[in-house]
DNA sequence: TGCGATCAAATCGCGCACGATTATATTGGG
DNA sequence: CCCAATATAATCGTGCGCGATTTGATCGCA
């Protein structure tokens, strides 16, 4: 049994946040080898998907899939751009926006990167069930976080 | 039902990866403006925490328990020190070796930011069994990536 | 119509993460 | 004993996240 005297506070996998930041940190690992042969980042792979999934978006609506805002999505779009892998362009309609699109090297890589969750998962060993558990559990404390945040924001 | 044509990839929150990701940037909101209130990072939260269990350790035992090396938390801890909240010393012993100590300050602030993570799932309003299926799904998923890991690399 | 309010994106500064490298100390084999 | 191998931190460059601010376009209403 613990001691009954122990007053330290418990080890930092006790807490829930901490597992999440450290599980994230643990997923970024794996991924990144297997996006450097792509040349990508793990935000950039995300900012892909998304337009892979929905293509001619604007920043603000890529931000509202991933919980970003422009501070960060703004540079990390241009690097993609550089890269050849989207067009930005502003909106004729609305001169404010800016409208981003893969171009057919970015739908190429989509398609090549569009495996690598799946993969990862499979390599891990883990059972569809452990993973969509775990998925099902996170999606529950985001939006209970996000809940408190707009509450009081 | 889902149209069976739709070959476009899922939405992001249906892969785990991109729901840890997003759960951590959440998760993050929310701790900030409480721990900006103390005058700490949520890194140098968790420095003080693993300080809070056990004082005096090495800058490669801190990085053993928060999974990061001494890139990073050199840094960090540099900051901690100039701020008042630890010391940092070259062991007599093994001068290859820097040792961190939690100051007087330290201590008290380690007190009052130990309640944090109790109070913010608190505020979530999620059950404690929610809050621990989730943990321990989590510490599942982290086990298997590093293990995949520790295989390849 | 004019003009302040609002809105979208961009810019700036700071502190992580992390790969790669460097500096310094310790250890161990000949 | 010496020197190569190893170990520990520190340093450096890049790309996020994010609060705060700025730039420029659109809207609304008097």
């Amino acid at each position: 049994m613990t001691a009954a005297k122990d007053q330290r506070p418990g080890r930092l996998d006790d807490f829930l946040c901490f597992m999440v930041y450290s599980t994230g940190l643990a997923f970024n690992r794996v991924y990144k080898p297997l996006l450097d042969r792509l040349g990508l980042t793990y935000s950039q792979f995300l900012v892909i998907m998304s337009l892979a999934q929905q293509d001619d978006q604007t920043v603000g609506s890529i931000g509202e899939g991933l919980f970003l805002e422009s501070n960060t999505l703004t540079p990390l779009i241009k690097r993609l751009e550089a890269a050849g892998f989207v067009t930005r362009h502003r909106d004729p309609d609305d001169e404010r926006v800016v409208r981003v699109c893969l171009t057919q090297a970015g739908r190429r890589l989509a398609e090549e990167a569009a495996c690598l969750p799946q993969k990862i998962l499979e390599a891990t060993g883990m059972s569809p069930d452990e993973v969509e558990a775990g998925r099902r559990s996170l999606a529950a404390v985001r939006e209970r976080l996000r809940a408190g945040a707009s509450e009081r924001g």
